[in-house]
DNA sequence: AATGCTTCCCAAAGCGCTTTGGATTTGTTT
DNA sequence: AAACAAATCCAAAGCGCTTTGGGAAGCATT
């Protein structure tokens, strides 16, 4: 069924149809009342190609997601990410697409998407210190929203954040209030920006605390149990190993736990532990008492929001950038403790 | 630029730069030559609204992604199958579309997608116990490939699985061989198919050791770390306790592996674990000596293959619905060892 | 020179929608 | 009753591409 079809059903033009279905005000209230009475009858939608070709506008969002070629990694944040987004284009009539392309070709992703006019924005994900893709996308023109930040750009832009920086200093922060001098980070990849951000905000609080940085207690990987695990198993080895953690990801906390385990330790009593907790829906830090301490901040959620976030700014272009900096709950949970006495 | 501007710019008509982009042969090589060569340094790319409003393809794939409405959740292998699916895409010139649908909606996108003609297919996620979608899409006559298969349904279909019922038969013959009589499951939702064959696998070993089915040694929930290691916590506080655990996900294994060692036991020695591994990229099982006893397969690599096998359908219409089942790899790691001696 | 083949190219229609610029009818005002 | 405004509706152009149905030029064949 199409238009054509539809309206000689109807015995009314195109045009008539046309503007019926989409709120013109020309059109009388019954004749609309009938054709909306018969595009739902006959299951009519307008075909998404020609309404884009003949407004000029996709009806659609890119989201462009970067699979590094040397890790292979797929953010584990991101389907909840992309559930969140996409309850917000479904609501709005949108279409999410997505482009999935090791990060070598990326660019020549964002130029073909502008070119071929197939999305009316796209979404930035896991932006990198010194991210070349915010100047990009200002040559091309291309509305775009980004979701994290870019340190050591200065290009305005849109676009949400956690306050990372925050969390982990008043995370930080928390751990020495219990007691804990030896603090390690277990990180994610610090070119990553919010990665970059944590380790900031970690060394903001040792550095007001008058705790030296010692970077046999930090590392910097990607955020898989394994490697949250070897991480933190060598660190308890150590002659002075740490008596707390910090991790950047519960999947990364995790295999720390079962390093503190494997060491006959206890977590809670004898290492405390508090990660960022992205809210994951197969991951769930526990019920009503959260297995971990944690900086808590649903990725899902953000992703919603930023979906909204750009949506507008595609609406009302000429409007300055939008920037979005959510603050995390801060969640004790049974993770962290009092320092262990030293004997 | 558009193809009215190029053909200008190379004083030839709209028809030959199209014929030369598209590979006819009605062009001569040099003509040819010199119009890829003005494509290039113009960066034209054609819309892809107005090709497939002029080819009537959409040149697109719809994914279609169920969120549970009771449990939000979004299933953890969904980011690596559609990695895998969009390689495929990337390659063949093809879109990925996405929609994010509660599961009381589902039927409506479908009906959607395939009147807006916004794709040439779709992939089917998560299929259930006879699954009303494969009747649907027939009506509809909407090409689509499965992500599982759907036990009750006699319509031919064209689908890629993992053969889970040998997969969890013979993991539980493994484990009887190594003398393990109390063997629990920790199935996902058994509505789900994959889910469903699993445990007939099981039981099917069961059964041909004459072993009985014992339903306080099964659960079937979401495969979150939090359920498995409640289940599995229970259990083991039996009178008569499983002495090895099936998991139908790293995840719940997880789960699984922290419940025993609440439980002061260790895994691999008082308690064998045996656990689906999906090879999902922050989710490795271990390195070369993997953690867990695993049946084995990516489903990334299942992702490029069902896109692969959906195109190839697509483009040769009218040949049967494929059928493709993937055999798991087993592999032995440290979570499984002799069933401990009663005393 | 007329005929028939290729080879190479083009004008124009059409895909399904929106939107411009009227045309027609109806209602209101004097 | 004439004149004008408002309310409804419509024909046709246009979005950027593909594809049909030729047409012109070049060449070899009679």
């Amino acid at each position: 069924m199409n238009l054509k079809e539809l309206s000689k059903n109807l015995g009314l033009s195109q045009t008539t149809v046309s503007r019926a279905l989409n709120g013109y005000p020309e059109v009388s209230a019954a004749t609309r009342h009938r054709v909306e009475r018969a595009a739902k009858e006959f299951n009519y939608h307008p075909s998404t190609r020609a309404k884009g070709l003949a407004t000029g506008r996709a009806l659609a969002i890119g989201h462009v997601i970067p699979v590094s070629t040397q890790h292979e990694m797929v953010n584990p944040v991101f389907g909840d990410f992309i559930a969140g987004a996409g309850e917000t284009y479904a609501r709005n009539g949108f279409e999410m697409i997505l482009s999935i392309v090791d990060d070598q070709n990326e660019e020549q992703i964002y130029r073909s998407l502008k070119s071929r006019r197939a999305v009316d924005g796209v979404i930035v994900h896991g932006p990198r210190i010194d991210d070349s893709r915010i100047a990009l996308l200002n040559d091309l023109g291309l509305p775009f929203a980004v979701h994290g930040q870019v340190t050591h750009c200065d290009l305005p832009y849109t676009f949400l954040d956690v306050n990372n920086h925050e969390a982990f200093e008043q995370a930080t922060d928390y751990l020495f209030d219990l007691g804990h001098r030896r603090i390690a980070l277990v990180n994610g990849l610090e070119n990553m920006d919010f990665a970059h951000r944590r380790r900031r905000g970690y060394e903001a609080s040792l550095r007001s605390h008058g705790i030296p940085i010692d970077t046999a207690l930090m590392c910097s990987n990607e955020m898989t149990e394994i490697i949250g695990y070897e991480a933190a198993y060598k660190q308890l080895a150590l002659p002075n190993p740490p008596t707390a953690y910090l991790c950047a990801s519960l999947i990364s906390a995790l295999g720390v736990r079962r390093a503190i385990e494997d060491h006959g330790l206890t977590m809670g009593k004898d290492v405390s532990v508090i990660t960022h907790d992205d809210v994951l829906s197969y991951l769930q830090n526990g019920g009503d008492t959260p297995i971990f301490t944690a900086t808590r901040s649903s990725v899902r959620t953000a992703g919603r929001r930023l979906a909204e976030v750009l949506l507008n700014t595609i609406q009302h272009t000429m409007q300055p950038p939008q920037r979005v900096i959510l603050e995390c709950e801060f969640v004790v949970g049974q993770s962290t403790g009092p320092a262990p006495r030293k004997d």
